[in-house]
DNA sequence: GCCGGCCTATGTCATCCGACATAGCGACGG
DNA sequence: CCGTCGCTATGTCGGATGACATAGGCCGGC
């Protein structure tokens, strides 16, 4: 069913700003579509010429380049009020693909309205902006992580980040929460080799500051895991949420 | 001496999209101050509250994180004309730091009339957003060679996006161009030591596809290149010029 | 004119990480 | 029931990369 933004769960989440009735109205003009797409789906594909612009509704994504023997980086994760193909929106062709982790909803934020939404409507155009600068930092400590942490300090990194923001959106109980990524995902997200991200995970198990087993992560010390990782920046909250 | 955006040569090349008299009126309405810095300032600090807009008029720089222990990551190379400081701007503290590599010039666009800028002027706001979406997809670009990428194929990756950028730019000249990265700086940029970029870079000079050498970069084989570093994106240009 | 700092270069050795092989397990379908 | 597929696990081996040491060239300062 079709969710409409007057009465969407997610963005009166204490993780976002909140909005004016009016404000939301605009939003609410702007979409045009809820899609719910299954795990796996590919929504954004490289390449792509006509590549719309999503806000990740819910469930899990991830954004990933290739070369053309195969090797795939994942770029970074989307949480729910992530939004997902500005870079493509903009250039007319994707130079990235997109991918549903879980069965996902994404609202549906037509491209084509967007130069006429900057002039209509400019606050949303500035948290157009501030959610694509906010993704790129996420890139920015990924690349950190890429190329300057080791093997077992990238995946405590990628685990302080998602579980920080996982916490703003109130997805985390009793220091756990679900983790739908397999470790070819982490892998592919670190720059790591199936097989060693498997053994460096099981070191890092027998460490006890963290566990990821059955889809679910267990973080039992964040101060440990960022101390470890050195990972300190906080998710960016409250936030704009379109 | 000051630089007037209705008399910027920057602006006038073809890398650029052409603006009418009046946008070049608002932007120069917008830009504050010109500054001239010498190579090595770094004019973002990490976690700098107060970091400015700022576009690249001549020269070349670079945005960098680093971990507490020293580790240094390049993010990414500015050229002439690139945007930089949009993410420290809106969100009032800088994640990385910014150095010139070069003396450099910057366009001093103060961060305070961004939001009005928006509301005042729609177009500029597009345009904005569209250069923090081409510095996001720099920096993906930049994840995947270090995530992905072999030492070799990481060192031809930079030398093509660089080379790609700069020829947009004119900047290129018999197939060589100024490059004023240190070999350090090259490790940095993707995540290698500076023992092994050296010998790296001594093993690819005797493959002869190009040369980097007292500060020049020359080129042989751009096909050569770009196959071997399986990098095969073109500079996005024309491009906003703000 | 000498010293020190920065950059480049090169050798040796240690380590991290990747490649390949194998195996167990659960889900799923014929 | 059985075969396949995706995911996790573990061992062995080799290769890519990092760490440490040393050296030479260049340049700027005193």
């Amino acid at each position: 069913m079709y969710v409409r933004c007057a009465a969407c769960p997610l963005r009166v989440r204490p993780a976002f700003v909140q909005k004016s009735d009016e404000e939301v109205a605009l939003i609410e003009a702007w979409k045009s579509d809820h899609l719910r797409l299954p795990a796996g789906a590919e929504f954004i594909r490289p390449e792509q010429t006509d590549a719309e612009l999503f806000t990740l509704f819910s469930g899990w994504a991830f954004r990933y380049k290739e070369l053309i023997d195969g090797r795939r980086q994942i770029l970074n994760f989307a949480l729910p009020g992530d939004l997902i193909g500005l870079q493509s929106s903009m250039f007319g062709k994707s130079l990235y693909g997109a991918v549903a982790l879980t069965d996902i909803e994404l609202c549906l934020l037509p491209r084509r309205k967007l130069g006429n939404l900057f002039e209509r409507y400019p606050e949303l155009g500035y948290e157009v902006t501030w959610l694509g600068a906010r993704s790129e930092s996420l890139v920015d400590e990924n690349l950190l992580s890429a190329g300057r942490r080791g093997a077992a300090e990238r995946i405590a990194a990628l685990v302080a980040g998602l579980y920080k923001r996982a916490e703003t959106l109130g997805l985390v109980e009793d220091g756990a929460l679900e983790l739908p990524l397999t470790q070819q995902h982490i892998a592919d997200a670190l720059g790591l080799s199936l097989v060693h991200t498997n053994k460096t995970l099981a070191r890092l198990r027998a460490q006890k500051l963290f566990s990821i087993s059955e889809g679910r992560l267990v973080v039992h010390n964040l101060r440990g895991v960022s101390r470890f990782a050195q990972h300190f920046e906080d998710d960016l909250a409250p936030r704009p949420m379109i």
